[in-house]
DNA sequence: GCTCGTCGTCGAATCGCTTCAACGACGAGA
DNA sequence: TCTCGTCGTTGAAGCGATTCGACGACGAGC
């Protein structure tokens, strides 16, 4: 590989020249510039990345921390947020670095090590153990997720439970009085997902203002679970009219189970679903529903990542606005 | 942050003693080993990469590049790719820096720039314009996917071609000679993805081979399309008695369309399946299944990549056989 | 005609690590 | 007792960039 020394020498100047060409931190002449150009072109020389990093103690990578679950489970949301972080890095000139949240250790290696500039977490638990090291470190971190306490970590999320709020308003607006959230799998709501308890409480908290009956039943994303909690639902909310489903993974067995049991909709039911847009191209019925802005999600940490890496800020917790999309599915409740 | 000098400093010996303490790559006696061990805990050190990186010219780092498209369509194989290159990697001690395939120009970036050990790409089409650069590259690259020309590059996949022969066969043991293979996307035949169009060479030569009636059909994802798709199929092939589907994100909408058709599986069609194993779990009825063992793909690609970076070694090609997991949705074909 | 400031360029120091050659101490073999 | 090897350790030379201070040339201002 060709190094700034083979350009210079090729150009006929110094490398701290071709370095200035490079970054246009001082003044070139036109003549030196183009000469430095070519020699760089021809010998397809660029800059060698470690070097540089131990130069400028920059590394223009970006460390993104996956939940595996999801890698597995194939979750559309996550995905969009893995999406929006690529492209958005990208288009700041900085590289990715992924990682599973398998070792905690992880996160700390990649930093202390100068690897990354900046970590984007993904999935961070009401509790999260990672806070405490994420706080103590040198680069910038930015969390996609809110737990209880920041600890003067800066995040970014969909506001939740304003979310649950606004579902059973619409639904109440429609006539609703007896609703059920089918929320996410048991598993993400016992270990604190805050998207997961996040929504819970802003769906209690409305139905109980609003005098709506209602029950939180969880739910995993196979048939024959969907179907059981479909029925848990209806067995603990009697005469139920509508539901809430905020877990697109078991989106289709729900239906399913709906239309197994005789009930359409929205005639008998109505369905509200929380989940990225583009997921209701993959389901049989066309069903309204709160977005869940994932790509966006994605994009703004990569921005609160950068900003902060230029000038140290404050923390912020960014709590973007639900917006929900209405198809179809939600509806009057059926005369008894 | 530490550097090794200062863990020298307070260790009293010379940064390269703990240097060699680090790599193991001189004896060090006990005591010292001991103090130099502790030093380096008192000071959480650990050695910065970009140096490493520039007296090393390694930087435990690989390539790996995604298709943008099937992280927005959330294509389950391509995600246990990911994930089995994900945590393969981290056993062998590498990160994974992760790209999008929009931009070809990146692959020779991050390889000129010394960024990665070695590259890893997903997706290869049978013409695909990244090869000439790959081929040009210091670095080892593994392709996932086989090219028309493989230029000396290594490549690993599932056998599709012998997966739609397999498939073929197992139809026709079953006594179907009317069946029809709803493939990938038109868009994907169309760019010659090649997991897309080695299937389809494999099913018409086997088809071909046994005398079997058959037709091969693109598919969408979406509900409608999916429907649309087994019209048609059941237009082009008379009497058609089973379907090979190969295309995970269309099953459900396959199953709908089916028995919105009054069709029951497997009395009265059969349905074979290529998609990782797993995904079955999301299915409304189980179905029998060629397993695309995505996960093992993707540690195979990491295994391939560290064999190539300590020495020298020729290309490769690794095709997986496929095996077939029966559960129930293929039978004999109903008596006319 | 002289001085001063600006512009363009250069040389050298620096970043933090690895590794090679060298060297002292010490034990074994003659 | 002397020599030779081995073991453990060190100092210094890279690796390939960035960046700071300095310096010559040249134009402007007096």
């Amino acid at each position: 590989m060709a190094t700034i020394a083979d350009v210079a020498k090729l150009a006929g100047v110094s490398s701290s020249t071709v370095s200035y060409v490079l970054s246009g931190k001082r003044p070139i002449s036109g003549p030196t510039r183009t000469r430095v150009e070519h020699a760089i072109r021809e010998l397809d020389f660029s800059p060698h990345a470690g070097a540089r990093a131990l130069a400028t103690n920059r590394t223009n990578v970006l460390g993104l921390v996956v939940p595996l679950r999801a890698l597995e489970t194939n979750s559309a949301t996550v995905m969009e947020i893995v999406a929006g972080v690529l492209t958005a890095a990208r288009e700041h000139g900085d590289d990715v670095l992924v990682l599973t949240d398998e070792d905690v250790a992880d996160v700390h290696r990649l930093a202390a090590g100068s690897r990354v500039d900046a970590l984007i977490l993904m999935d961070v638990e009401r509790q999260d153990p990672r806070l405490p090291v994420l706080a103590a470190l040198r680069q910038p971190s930015i969390l996609i997720g809110v737990p209880s306490r920041t600890r003067e970590l800066s995040c970014i999320d969909l506001d939740f439970a304003a979310a649950g709020r606004l579902a059973v308003r619409h639904l109440a607006e429609h006539g609703h009085t007896r609703v059920a959230l089918l929320g996410a799998s048991e598993a993400a709501i016992a270990r604190g997902a805050n998207y997961a308890v996040r929504i819970i409480d802003g769906f209690r908290e409305e139905a109980g203002r609003l005098g709506v009956h209602h029950a939180v039943v969880p739910l995993e994303d196979t048939y024959p679970q969907a179907a059981a909690a479909v029925a848990r639902a209806r067995a603990e909310v009697e005469g139920l009219t509508a539901l809430l489903v905020h877990n697109e993974g078991a989106l289709p067995g729900v239906l399913d189970a709906l239309a197994r049991d005789g009930l359409r909709v929205p005639e008998d039911v109505s369905v509200l679903a929380v989940s990225p847009t583009r997921l209701a191209a993959h389901l049989p019925v066309p069903l309204s529903v709160i977005d869940v802005p994932a790509v966006e999600i994605g994009r703004t940490a990569v921005a609160m990542a950068v900003d902060r890496q230029q000038r140290p800020m404050a923390a912020e917790t960014r709590l973007l606005a639900p917006r929900l999309l209405e198809h179809g599915s939600c509806a009057a409740p059926p005369v008894p």
